[in-house]
DNA sequence: CAGACATACGAAAGCGTTTTCGCCGCCTGC
DNA sequence: GCAGGCGGCGAAAACGCTTTCGTATGTCTG
């Protein structure tokens, strides 16, 4: 292995001095930086990180905090997508990606104690359940954090257009002559919340009031209460022409409700959902969701996290909302 | 942050005295041990990484190379299914997960290098192209790998039983009545060699023999590529009965060209896939298909690299062969 | 030409560990 | 009572890098 110490000696000036010239200091003149530039280059130099991660405790490494109860985590179609997004920006920036865990060499620990073991310079959070006490203290810890999908006070954080997307989605369904429509939501929270506003706002502006009980909760990419969900929906005396999803892959758990009530889609019931999953694309007929554009949500969120690493002071935390785009597919019939 | 330093003079001892109890050297009388220990747990000692691996050279931190030309990454659900195992595997044995890339802070590096940057105990190499240089001066290297669905000579790798599960599919394919079976395979890799065999071997088994026309190439996860393979096969004057396809991927691709057809599975032409990711269960009908194991490859991929790892001397390479599961679906029809 | 001031570089400390080697005191066996 | 051995511990070096501060030149000014 090839240190500082080999070129100095090879250029005959001191290691101070390769470093400097190595990390721009302007403190050496233009020739010496250049000769020591190049004869890094040719003896195949490669700093060794954990000397300098020990000195100046930066390690150019992203912590990502991916995980949740289920152990879906990454076969979650959605947020691998984001997490992809993530890790080519991350690469292109020249920063590495590593997994945060609750484990240190085996002893259980804290995400924050993780972090700080591994000297992350911060720490991307997905997919995770933010009310949990270690998320949170990681959150308001002193290393930089974005999160995706929720914004905890004054923190940065990257969220789709929840509220324009669920309305446009909803107005595209009014659109097509739909006025019982029913939505399947997921659980309460700050997404689910902005998702019934849109909802609400498209219903209210085509003056459309639903019953309360076609308003049902279940939970996101849950296959299972997606479709006793959808059952009781169903059994209603006044059943609804179409029925919203609180995301595309819960459709499917829906699916089975429907082609037990001997129902086809769209021609008995119509139905969309969310997210606009390459496998939203795969079921027969398409089906009908709001896209969120993750390729730009991971790329915002990592673009936005070294921002934050790299100018502490100055960069002011922000609330980073991404447009996604309606998918008309072909579940939502046109009636009357 | 508390350093040994700290424990060394709150317990009266040197910091020697305060690793080697840490790391239990024998060095050291119990008690005091037993004492450093438990002041070490009651001041939230951390080690710190980077010292640690500036000293040891280990880092506790296993390489994940995981990429391919197509920028699908983790999407690819196969593939992004077996890391989730592996990650889950690896925090559970105290190891971390960071993905390699050809970036070391921005600067353009080979994977070997970036490993060695990183100081990587061990590599995990999946979905890569295997016959890259850079993969293989990685897998050639001081350091450990474990190669998925690809084996290098005398190096460690995990794969599903190719051979016998194509057998298995193409045996079923046979039982429900097919004789005319065509097989669009994936790109002439080991992977599809062994397939192959499998294939062959029932066909011959039950004394039946195909033109090779009905044996076309398309490229593994490759939609369109997938398309043109099935189009040819359907204008051929004596159309295949079955059609078997590279990946569960692929066959939504395929799907389009029997569509356009006018074909309907299993209907009018039979298929089945390869991997028995999610997808193929949410599709209707539900494909028939040959499920890998997913969980146990990264899970047993994982557990070979760190024996390697933490036995260098004595592990021998080994090409771990995990079984696989016919999924009998519903898009195979009995004919006859 | 003296003094002031950049400019270019080096010596050395220090980041937090691990690990070698040696020291000290005690025990054992003769 | 003494040599030799051993268990328990500490001093100090080392890992490879960054960074402060000091010094030695050269350059400019009046």
């Amino acid at each position: 292995m090839v240190t500082v110490k080999d070129i100095a000696e090879k250029c005959g000036v001191s290691t101070a001095t390769v470093s400097k010239a190595l990390n721009g200091y302007g403190d050496i003149s233009e020739k010496t930086a250049e000769r020591i530039r190049k004869t890094a280059e040719e003896m195949h130099y490669t700093p060794n990180v954990a000397a300098r991660q020990l000195k100046t405790n930066a390690s150019h490494t992203i912590g990502v905090l991916f995980e949740d109860e289920t152990n879906v985590g990454l076969t979650h179609e959605f947020f691998a997508a984001i997490l992809n997004a993530a890790k080519v920006q991350a690469e292109k920036e020249g920063y590495d990606i590593l997994f945060i865990s609750r484990n240190i060499a085996g002893r259980r620990a804290s995400f924050l104690e993780h972090a700080r073991y591994r000297s992350c310079d911060g720490v991307l959070i997905a997919n995770m359940n933010y009310s949990n006490e270690d998320v949170r203290k990681l959150i308001y810890s002193e290393i930089p954090t974005v999160t995706i999908d929720y914004t905890y006070n004054d923190h940065s954080s990257v969220l789709s257009a929840n509220v324009e997307g669920e309305y446009e989605l909803t107005k595209y369904v009014i659109s097509r002559g739909h006025r019982k429509i029913a939505f399947v939501h997921g659980e309460n929270t700050s997404v689910t919340k902005k998702r019934l506003i849109g909802f609400y706002r498209a219903l209210t502006e085509a003056g459309i009031t639903v019953p309360d009980r076609y308003i049902v909760e279940s939970r996101y990419h849950d296959l299972e209460s997606c479709r006793v969900a959808t059952q009781s929906l169903l059994t209603l005396p006044e059943r609804p022409t179409c029925i919203l999803f609180s995301d595309d892959y819960s459709y499917i758990g829906a699916r089975s409700a429907l082609s037990e009530a001997g129902l086809s889609v769209p021609d008995d019931i119509s139905v969309a959902g969310y997210d606009g999953i390459e496998m939203a694309k795969t079921l027969y007929p398409p089906l009908t969701t709001f896209a969120q554009d993750t390729e730009a949500m991971g790329k915002r969120a990592i673009q936005k996290l070294i921002e934050i690493i790299e100018n502490p002071k100055t960069c002011r935390p922000e609330e980073i909302e991404i447009p996604g785009k309606l998918v008309p597919g072909a579940t939502v019939s046109r009636i009357r």
